[in-house]
DNA sequence: TGGTAATTGCGAACAATGTTCGCAATGAAA
DNA sequence: TTTCATTGCGAACATTGTTCGCAATTACCA
């Protein structure tokens, strides 16, 4: 029953053959919603804004989708259509890093991506396609069933977490020059002495490497604990 | 300004020294949320629950916290307080499995943890005691500074990601014997042929080893391809 | 052709949310 | 004793997700 579970959204009856036809669509209201979210962040979806945006009533929204949790989750397969799953790479590695680089390029389209993947699962057919082809890159791998989908899983959780520390240190100082309360707090930690390995670390040079190049060596470090080298 | 901005919660003025006594406290407020959100989940965290359950009026609780999510901050540093900090191994790879088993028992306690921990950045007293303890595992070895940050950061992530999986697998099947929609979805998918390796990688035999040694592993796995091995 | 029944759109309403405002009561400092 | 910052909080506001009931629509069937 309860409506919002995962799933629920991917098991609706087939279009009834009966009644006024449908005046939106559920592709039409998750678009509206993903415009939404890109432009204001994921706060901004409500049930109230979407519907303004279709041009509908609120209550009309509900002829297509059963709650705000199913939008969400159209919104998350509407997105997982970007992949680009054709040829990627010879090495199972390298084609779950040309994976990763890809997912990174979506999520920093789409800010509000990476919370809800690090939230809630994905399987609406677009996302099931995405994992249907990351697993056929580790086909002929001696890894076990099991451990193939804990290996995808890990591999969008890292990939999630690192884009949304990207976003976030790229947001760390405001936009405009004036250094937000964030900054004040992490000197005043950093100038007490109390945690002097943190401020090492912070202190020390920033990493070179590009994003890309960063987030690919994570993802081949995790690969190769796994077993797996290009 | 904008008081849900993570850490605001630490910049608080000292306790004032005129004016009547405070009746209530933030670790108390805080017990309090941690209770609810323990036995009915985060979205039980309201503002008036948590006021009623402290014996306070709704807008009481503004003269402790600037905003919910300053409360929800509150409770991440309040768990974060039960890792145990003292001598965790030999190895920097041991000290940090050690560290991350612990989490997993933490976030096992505390099941609205993991999505907060992915979603928002914890820096509290606790945590920053928690994060300045995992960089000193990591003291000699001759990792870069930012490469430490990052890898104490995806230490967390992974754990995070690791427990919600594992929770959700345990939820998979409902409580009643009634398979939920849920698996009722998964099994269509798996018979419609359209997706083989998926449907090879669920059929293939569950993970013999339990859930510590799965998640040492991954961990071990993740460091070790940062040029760390116990 | 006329009627039946399912289905759509949606105005109105409900319960719950986070948050702000203003005021009376408190109590340390002057 | 006066001052005044600070506390607790009742009341209110805006906004949220969601449900209900009804009129309009349209395919199917007698």
């Amino acid at each position: 029953m309860s409506a919002d579970d995962p799933i629920t959204a991917w098991l609706r009856p087939p279009p009834a053959s009966v009644g006024p036809k449908p005046e939106y669509s559920r592709e039409r209201i998750a678009a509206e919603a993903i415009a939404l979210a890109d432009a204001q962040g994921l706060d901004a979806v409500s049930i109230r804004r979407v519907a303004r945006g279709v041009g509908s009533g609120p209550a009309s929204l509900y002829r297509y989708i059963g709650s705000r949790g199913e939008l969400l989750e159209l919104m998350m397969d509407a997105v997982a259509g970007e992949y680009d799953l054709g040829p990627l790479g010879d090495s199972p590695a390298a084609q779950l890093v040309a994976l990763a680089l890809q997912g990174r390029s979506i999520m920093r389209r789409h800010r509000w991506l990476p919370p809800l993947l690090l939230t809630r699962p994905s399987m609406g057919p677009n996302s099931l396609a995405y994992l249907e082809r990351a697993l056929q890159a580790l086909d002929g791998t001696d890894m076990a069933g099991a451990d193939k989908l804990q290996t995808v899983a890990m591999l969008t959780a890292i990939t999630s977490a690192f884009v949304q520390n990207e976003t976030a240190s790229d947001t760390l100082m405001g936009q405009d020059g004036v250094p937000p309360e964030r900054v004040r707090y992490l000197s005043e930690v950093m100038g007490s002495g109390r945690y002097p390995f943190l401020t090492a670390a912070f202190t020390a040079a920033p990493n070179q490497a590009g994003p890309e190049e960063l987030l690919g060596a994570l993802i081949r470090n995790h690969l190769s604990g796994a077993g797996l080298r290009e």
